[in-house]
DNA sequence: CATAGGATCGCCT
DNA sequence: GGCGATCCTATGT
């Protein structure tokens, strides 16, 4: 990857939850803004993938990503560069959420890729629960943590209160220190890393999930899970 | 305006 | 492994 720089965040006393770490930087533009979008679905594995709202965070790991190529993908909504109402954020800037609707029930989160115009995008597909555990619990209706509760696009997102209002959200800012206002006024996405490596061999490589419709593009090894 | 189908999940058998 | 939930999006008339 090439070098890139990041901004230092100094985390305040919510720190302590455990699994964090005292110093984390927020993935800068330059992550984000490449054309690579296989390279960037496997960099975003081991990433902490964060939300705060209220002054409550929520967090986790990303353990699976998708990669979706702009118009040349027969599975990406763009595909033959398709551009409607809904897919509009993915021709837009990169580190931006692209948030939409799947089966009339799930919010699927997904990180806008390569320049303006370049629709690609990488959905993330399962986190591991790191911060706010009792928080994720308590949104997905759960009192007591099964073995995997945010495993899954939909799952995921329901944890972390994300849904398809988000859609279109700065990847690139920092927790707000606004307290005082409430709801979708206060939410702030973004990804970090907290230095934690992948070495490629603990990479499973796939072909993409629920996209048979895509025809030979189905076939392209376009998912990234850590074992 | 009508309608088919979807980058899923959870519960059922 | 089957199926219902649940509703937006895209497309066609």
């Amino acid at each position: 990857m090439a070098q890139m720089r990041v901004r230092s965040l100094r985390l305040p006393s919510e720190s302590q939850h455990p699994g964090t770490v005292s110093r984390s930087a927020i993935l800068p533009l330059s992550f984000y803004d490449r054309s690579c979008v296989t390279e960037i679905a496997k960099d975003l594995l081991g990433k902490i993938l964060v939300t705060h709202t209220g002054g409550i965070r929520t967090a986790g790991r990303i353990t699976e990503t998708e990669a979706y190529a702009g118009h040349n993908d027969l599975a990406c909504h763009a595909a033959n560069g398709r551009r409607t109402r809904r897919n509009e954020v993915m021709f837009g800037p990169p580190g931006h959420a692209y948030v939409y609707l799947c089966y009339g029930i799930h919010s699927l989160f997904n990180v806008v890729t390569n320049g303006e115009g370049h629709a690609d995008a990488v959905l993330i597909r399962s986190i591991h629960p790191l911060v706010g555990v009792e928080t994720m619990l308590l949104r997905r209706g759960l009192t007591k943590a099964p073995k995997e509760f945010t495993t899954g696009p939909g799952r995921l997102t329901r944890a972390l209160g994300i849904h398809t209002s988000h859609n279109g959200s700065s990847l690139l800012r920092g927790p707000s220190n606004a307290k005082h206002l409430t709801g979708d006024d206060s939410f702030e996405i973004w990804i970090e890393s907290d230095g934690y490596r992948v070495n490629v061999e603990s990479i499973l490589v796939t072909p993409r999930i629920g996209v048979d419709y895509a025809g030979e593009d189905a076939k392209k090894p376009w998912r990234f899970v850590l074992k």
